[in-house]
DNA sequence: TTGCGTGCAAAGGTTTTGCATGGCA
DNA sequence: TGCCATGCAAAACCTTTGCACGCAA
C-alpha cells in the first residue's frame, strides 16, 4: 500500500494524525502543533504526505468550504470497521459526525445499479443540520 | 425576496444563469461569457450580486472541491420542482451530474427519523466513479 | 439627494510548483 | 550510488475587501 520511502518527517506527521484519530485537523495546524512539539515539517511536505495518505485511504480530506482550509481525518481504514461510514457536517455548528448504518449500503446499491455510479464513501460528506441546532433553532426562532 | 436597487448589471446575470438553467457556471465562466457578449460585469460585482441570489434561495452554490473554483446554478425555487435534486462528481473525469431520483426522498427521511439530521440536498455531493470512467478504468486496467 | 451598487486594484489565504539539498534503500 | 523526499521561496489561484464613482429610487 504504503509506496516509495520511509521517512522521519512521514512518521511525525503519521503520529501526530492518529493522535487525532476522531477529530479534524487542518495543514495550517498540522504545522503549527508540529512546531510547537519541536518537531517542523515544511508545509509542502505536508501537503504532498497527506496527499498521499489520501490516495491510499489512510487519511480522509474534507472540503467543507471553498474558503476554509482542507480538514483531514485520520481514519487508517479502521476508524470504520467494515461497516460502509459515512459523515455528516453540520452547516451551523460545524460539527462532523460519523454515520455507521446499513441504510447507506442500500445507497451505495442503488447509486450502482440504477445511476452506474460507484459511490465513495471516504470522500462523500452529507451537509444539512443537526439535531441538537435543530432544536436550537426552534427554541430561538418560536 | 430580492431587496436593494435593482441594476442592469444584476438584470444581465441573472438572464445569463437562467439560460444556463440545467447545468452550472463559475464565477469565471460568468465573466468570461458576458464579455464575450459585450456585456462585461466585474469579477467582484458577480461574486457580490451571486452571493445576494444564494442567499434568497434563487441561485445554488456548489463547493466541490478545495481547489476549483465554486459552482453556480440557477434554481429560481423551480428547477428541481418538488423532487429531491442531487449531485454527484467523478473523481477520475471531473464530471458534475444532476440526479433526481425518489431514492433521495427516502434518505433524507432516513437521516431525518433515524439521526435526526436534516439533510441539505443543495449543498450534498457525492463522490465517486462515473459509468464511463468505469469502463475506461475495466478495459485500460485488464 | 441619499445611499446602495459597481468596478478596479490590492489584499488575503490556501495550495501548488521549481529547484537545490538531504536522506533512504 | 541512485532516486525519492524535503524545505524554502515564489507562484498560482480563488475570493474578499477598500475606496471612489455612478446610478437607482
Amino acid at each position: 500500500m504504503a509506496s516509495g520511502y520511509r521517512t522521519k518527517q512521514g512518521d511525525i506527521l503519521l503520529e501526530l494524525l492518529k493522535q487525532r484519530q476522531g477529530s479534524h485537523i487542518t495543514v495550517n495546524e498540522v504545522c503549527e502543533c508540529l512546531r510547537a512539539q519541536g518537531t517542523p515539517i515544511g508545509t509542502a511536505t505536508v501537503y504532498r504526505r497527506l496527499e498521499k495518505l489520501v490516495d491510499e485511504g489512510v487519511v480522509n480530506k474534507y472540503n467543507i468550504d471553498n474558503n476554509s482550509p482542507a480538514c483531514f481525518e485520520y481514519i487508517g481504514g479502521e476508524n470504520c470497521g467494515d461497516e460502509v461510514c459515512f459523515h455528516y457536517k453540520c452547516e451551523k455548528c460545524g460539527k462532523l459526525v460519523h454515520l455507521h448504518c446499513e441504510e447507506f449500503k442500500e445507497l451505495c446499491g442503488h447509486l450502482d445499479k440504477h445511476h452506474g455510479f460507484l459511490l465513495d464513501p471516504m470522500r462523500t460528506v452529507f451537509y444539512g443540520i443537526c439535531e441538537e441546532c435543530r432544536k436550537s433553532i426552534k427554541s430561538t426562532e418560536q
